[in-house]
DNA sequence: GCTCTGAGAGTAATGACCTCA
DNA sequence: ATGAGGTCATTACTCTCAGAG
């Protein structure tokens, strides 16, 4: 405000104006009376049903509200007819109303946009633990599988001569579900938000990375 | 059309607006006495780099775009003396130099949102496809280990006795980064769009379950 | 064709509320 | 506690396009 010499009021002077450009410098222009300026006011904080109507508003009451948002619920398109009967329940101008349904379909798409990709995140996320787990359990049967054939190339050669096994230990449980390779405490990063830009969402990643991944994103 | 008598060309008077008020109310009110209505202008249609004069409304001109948008560039905060120098410059009342920025914040978090969910989109695929692979090669690698350990069932128990390998056919190429159990044909269905609503995400879809999936919302 | 209309995207502006300094 | 600026949500308007008459 102490940069601002006068500016209470405002005084916009429209001669300041380059001629070429329209219609904001007008509204500008007659800014000269009063220029809402930002009025402070103890809106009512706690209490807010009233919508408060004393107040010179562009805003829609709230019944006026109510009911168009009941109509969009039955049917986000809106046919003239609807429109102008619309339009004389609320006591607004069909154009009003044309528009506030258009809004209202802008905001709807966007919001299903946000659920979507909320959702999307979830579910990636589950899926790259899914994929460490699984990685995890390939690197394992892997190696029981390397151990497996050791033991058979072990008791082909030695065949005849030695009938009793010897380092058979790890392939007694490996057919089981067990799949419990991820260390639980895996799951705690989840719960951090505030995420950064330009995260590389690499589809290549291996366990590690996804990890890193989930660490520096979620 | 029939209700709104005339509209030649339109001119709409931004004067009729009161300044401080009730604006919605007073469009809403007067219903009969034709407020501006709209359009009918025959635009520039193919030329349109000019886009700024031929127009009469609000919209800022071209150029002031541009220096806005670059200094958005720089920063997208904007301390009150560089506002105010801006609005000097571009001949813009303050206020509307902020507004500018805020509403440029608003569809750059917007863009940005977009921008993620299609990254995370392609992630996500690929991640299901990898998940699938993965699936397909852990059901690859068991059966593998099944075969070997009956094969070492077999050589334990007839052990000295039959020194010659019967069925150890499966075993040889286990170890191998082969992990192409994937049809290369899935990939196909990338490329399609338009997505019902509700897709259900579930994270613990299967191999087939998260093809249907792909099907389904890709 | 041409006009009118509604839809959708983009944008300007406002109101309410919030947060620091 | 006041006020400048910020975010969010909303209202309104512009422009372009596609379809109906």
């Amino acid at each position: 405000m102490n940069h601002r010499p006068f500016q209470d009021n405002m005084m916009f002077i429209p001669q300041l104006y380059p001629a070429d450009a329209p219609y904001t410098q007008i509204i500008a222009q007659q800014g000269e009376s009063k220029k809402p300026k930002r009025r402070r006011g103890k809106k009512n904080k706690g209490g807010e049903n009233g919508a408060s109507e004393a107040n010179r508003k562009r805003k829609l009451s709230a019944e006026q509200v109510n009911l168009l948002e009941q109509n969009f619920g039955n049917e986000h398109k809106l046919e003239s007819e609807r429109k102008d009967r619309l339009a004389l329940e609320l006591g607004l101008d069909p154009r009003q109303v044309a528009v506030w349904f258009q809004n209202r379909r802008a905001r709807w798409k966007n919001k299903k946009l946000e659920e979507e990709y909320s959702h999307l995140k979830k579910s990636h996320e589950a899926n790259l633990l899914e994929k460490c787990r699984l990685e995890t359990e390939v690197l394992k049967l892997k190696d029981q599988l390397s151990e497996a054939e050791k033991e058979i190339q072990r008791l082909l050669e030695s065949g005849d001569r030695v009938p009793s096994n010897s380092s058979s230990s790890s392939q007694s449980q490996s057919q089981s579900q067990s799949m419990e390779a991820v260390d639980p405490a895996f799951f705690g990063v989840f719960g951090v938000d505030g995420y950064d830009d330009d995260v590389f969402y690499g589809p290549e990643t291996h366990c590690i990375n996804a990890l890193e991944w989930i660490n520096l994103y979620m």
